[in-house]
DNA sequence: GTTTCCCGCTTTTTT
DNA sequence: AGCGGGAAAC
């Protein structure tokens, strides 16, 4: 059967029995294949398939893992496996036994926008702002989480530390006390949950066998909890040192160096043999990863023939380097036989994404963009969602700030501001504090009461003993009691308010936002009350009772018509979500939101061209690969105020991100930079000249072809553009020139009505490289010129990077043009 | 008290 | 290009 298509050694990793296992499986090397066929071969001996843990890094991953499973063992089979990212297998144990970690079952998951909010709130409060930016603080905190620190563990030895930790153990109480959990905790309250007297050892036999992908970028919290779930000693993990991208997110390679060390009896097997790439494309990867000191000496073979050349083609800014990307597309469709479902256009950074989508749409190519700027990123998808959060959990304070007034209903800075001064005083959350401040009758029996606040010390969280000890726990996921209103098992000390909550008490509103604070709170209950109805129904009351679309109706604007697009295009995919859902119970409003909460990409089926970062595009492979920005600057991507130590390791990250973008290709790949690129504000010399990338250099000359606008200077204004040919044609070039414009010159002129500045000052000649041409000059050549017209070379001198051209103009007289060619290509 | 307009800052990479 | 903060306009 299918055992029959490994090699040995895959064929030993599928076949090992129990204990701890170690695959070192360089990239393309089938390492997603033993995977799959181990999970296969793991549920036919007879394991269950739902004691069988698979994790990956991230979703696109995982759903691959999951369909190609799905062709082995049948969808019924397959969907019984817990295969998903670290953060969603989390979400879901989580969701098991809220309670043990203080959370309700509807707990809400904070991105990272939510968590810079919410510590922004807490740093003004502090009245930190000014010593550290809300991000800074963050980063430090999600830091202290990746390696597995506590708020009340957390310290520093200076003294912004200090803040941080401050900080860090608020930011931890209003987490709580919004029954809201960050990407950190879901790792960390699942790894806290092992440890818990009642939960844990259930939790730690949950599984009979647990295999992870991508070893090498796990970080502390993660190796930790992969070591506690695969307590029967049944792990498998999957890795290569020189694919380690994640160090910036705390991962640690020493996780896969030493798991030999930590689990004693570890079989170890290597995959070396490459069935991923073309010879040609792996002589290019071998070569730039070598150049890393930091690795563990190895060499990919494959038995593939050469194959085609890799094509890398320099030009003159980013706008040309997307329709360069397009028109190669285009070329392979039409010449090649292609499909566009076959190409991946890779980037170092989302932000270059946008430009690429331009150019595809004006071509009408089909596409699909992971990760990004995201769909539920938009602004008007995210006060949707927020207000849907604020429905399943109306504890949520971030979610309830974002919709309290949006769209405008007259709740303003200062109404929030009292109330949330009442919410403080009462020692409630803000949306009971809402309440009573809109005079509504006394106390409902809101589960948010639930949250209580959690004692000033935090190492209260561990001896966690508020815990009902009554809940049957693992086992009895499937009945778990519906969310229908509990009375509040928090012994939260009834204390005495010290405002009166019915009369609105020492902080009053005038009745004119009392009145629209009502209307308010009103609304919310009433959705509130539909939280059990349909998913879809419940949007549609959303989307109306909030006004939201008709506030945008009602502006008019090509931008609210944008808008309400995307409203719909939300409303589908809630709908979608519902017809995929197997089971209704799975198609709820908490479903949906862990679902979005954890999924980056709209994932929409292939076809179509597909676009992703680098680090996205891990673990995938594509016929026809598309590295784009190869400068230095883009990828590597380095910054400048980093010290030199930490440069070297930077760069060697960097490195390691080529080798990953390289192998990610089969059969073509396709490198491309420009010499121009406007992205935000970098250095402060000339900030949009780019070098080509360093990677460029190691790449052996048998294995590519170098190509590319040439750029000569300079003109009357801006530079002139060199096409070389190739295919027999010239190529028209506009030159967009001013490149020592600011940006926010730019913008503002753009602003005040202006247009960009555009100034075609191009130049075009026949470019045909050959031993007696300087550079590919020759005289008696043709060039076109944006202004002059067609002239002829009447002399060529110098050479290398800098040569003198005479060109003669009938009618105009000669003109001296100076080429100065930056890099040789 | 609320809304709106304008300025300045920002972005690596993912869950 | 988008967002938050601050100041001026409604």
């Amino acid at each position: 059967m299918y055992l029959d298509d490994l090699n040995p050694p895959q064929r030993e990793a599928v076949e090992y029995g129990d204990g701890p296992l170690l695959i070192l499986a360089g990239a393309g090397s089938g390492k997603t294949r033993v995977i799959t066929h181990r999970l296969a071969h793991l549920v036919e001996r007879g394991v269950r398939p739902w004691r069988i843990l698979a994790v990956t890094f991230t979703n696109k991953a995982a759903a691959e893992m999951r369909e190609r499973t799905t062709h082995l063992v049948g969808a019924e089979e397959a969907r019984k496996l817990w295969i998903g990212t670290f953060h969603a297998t989390c979400a879901r144990l989580l969701r098991l036994t809220p309670e043990a970690a203080g959370l309700t079952r509807d707990f809400n998951i904070y991105d990272d926008d939510d968590q810079r909010k919410l510590v922004g709130g807490i740093m003004k409060e502090l009245n930190f702002s000014g010593h550290l930016t809300p991000r800074a603080a963050l980063s430090r905190i999600d830091q202290a989480k990746n390696e597995g620190i506590t708020a009340s563990e957390f310290s520093a030895d200076d003294y912004l530390g200090d803040m941080v930790a401050r900080i860090y153990v608020e930011y931890q109480r209003r987490l709580r006390a919004a029954n809201a959990v960050d990407f950190g905790d879901l790792l960390l309250e699942v790894l806290r949950l092992t440890d818990d007297p009642e939960v844990g050892p259930q939790l730690r036999a949950r599984f009979d066998h647990v295999l992870v992908d991508e070893f090498q970028d796990t970080n502390r919290v993660q190796f930790e909890l992969v070591r506690r779930l695969a307590a029967r000693g049944n792990l498998a993990v999957v890795g290569d040192d020189d694919q380690s991208i994640y160090s910036w997110r705390g991962a640690d390679v020493k996780n896969i160096v030493d798991f030999e060390r930590h689990h004693p009896g570890c079989r170890t097997i290597k995959l070396e043999q490459n069935y991923r790439s073309t010879q040609l494309i792996l002589d290019a990867a071998n070569a730039v990863i070598a150049r890393n000191v930091y690795r563990k000496k190895k060499r990919l073979f494959t038995e593939h023939g050469a194959g085609e050349p890799i094509v890398y083609r320099l030009c003159p800014d980013e706008r040309q380097e997307a329709a360069d990307v397009v028109r190669a597309i285009l070329t392979l469709v039409e010449d090649e036989g292609r499909q566009l479902g076959d190409v991946a256009i890779l980037y170092r950074m989302n932000a270059q994404s946008r430009i690429l989508e331009e150019a595809l749409r004006a071509e009408g190519l089909p596409y699909a963009i992971y990760g990004s700027t995201r769909f539920f990123d938009r602004a008007e998808i995210k006060d949707v969602l927020a207000w849907l959060r604020v429905i399943a959990n109306p504890a949520d304070e971030i979610s309830l700030l974002r919709i309290v007034n949006v769209p405008p209903r007259g709740i303003g800075d200062s109404t929030i501001d009292k109330v949330t001064l009442l919410a403080r005083a009462r020692g409630s959350s803000l949306w009971d504090a809402m309440r009573a401040a809109a005079g509504g009758a006394g106390t409902v029996p809101s589960r948010t009461r639930l949250n209580r606040p959690l004692p000033q010390s935090a190492p209260a969280q561990r001896g966690n003993d508020e815990r009902s000890s009554n809940l049957s726990l693992f086992g009895a996921e499937h009945d778990w009691p519906s969310p229908s209103p509990s009375p509040s098992p928090s012994p939260s000390p009834d204390e005495e308010p010290t405002v009166d909550p019915g009369d609105g008490g020492a902080i009053a509103l005038g009745s004119g936002p009392k009145k629209k604070l009502s209307a308010f709170v009103q609304l919310v209950d009433d959705l509130r009350a539909k939280r059990e109805a349909k998913l879809s129904e419940l949007v549609e009351e959303v989307l109306h009772r909030s006004t939201l679309v008709e506030a945008l109706t009602a502006q008019g604007t090509a931008e609210a018509e944008d808008r309400l697009a995307n409203l719909e295009e939300l409303a589908n995919s809630i709908a979608d979500f519902e017809r995929e859902a197997l089971d209704p119970a799975e198609a709820g409003l908490t479903a949906y939101l862990e679902r979005i909460s954890l999924v980056s990409s709209t994932d929409v089926e292939g076809g179509g061209v597909s676009m992703m970062t680098v680090h996205a595009a891990k673990g995938l492979e594509f016929p026809v690969v598309f590295i784009t920005g190869l400068e230095d600057g883009t990828f590597p991507l380095v910054r400048e105020e980093e010290d030199r130590a930490a440069e070297t390791q930077q760069l060697e990250e960097e490195r390691r991100l080529a080798y990953v973008a390289i192998t990610r290709a089969r059969e073509r790949l396709i490198l491309t930079g420009a010499e121009h690129r406007r992205l935000f504000r970098q250095g402060n010399d000339d900030p949009f000249e780019r070098r080509p990338s360093r990677y460029l250099a190691d790449i052996p000359d048998h294995c590519i072809v170098r190509t590319g606008t040439r750029r000569v200077a300079p003109d009357a204004r801006g530079y002139a553009r060199i096409e070389p040919r190739g295919d027999g044609r010239y190529v028209e070039r506009e030159d967009h020139g001013d490149h020592d414009e600011t940006w926010s010159e730019r913008t503002r002129a753009r602003r005040a009505g202006a247009s960009a500045p555009s100034a075609a000052t191009g130049i075009r000649v026949d470019y045909e490289p050959s031993e007696d041409a300087a550079d590919g000059f020759r005289v008696g050549q043709s060039v076109q010129h944006a202004k002059f017209g067609v002239g002829r070379v009447k002399t060529v001198s110098g050479s290398g990077a800098s040569l003198k051209l005479v060109v003669d103009f009938p009618g105009q007289g000669a003109m001296t043009i100076v080429a100065r060619f930056l890099q040789p290509l």
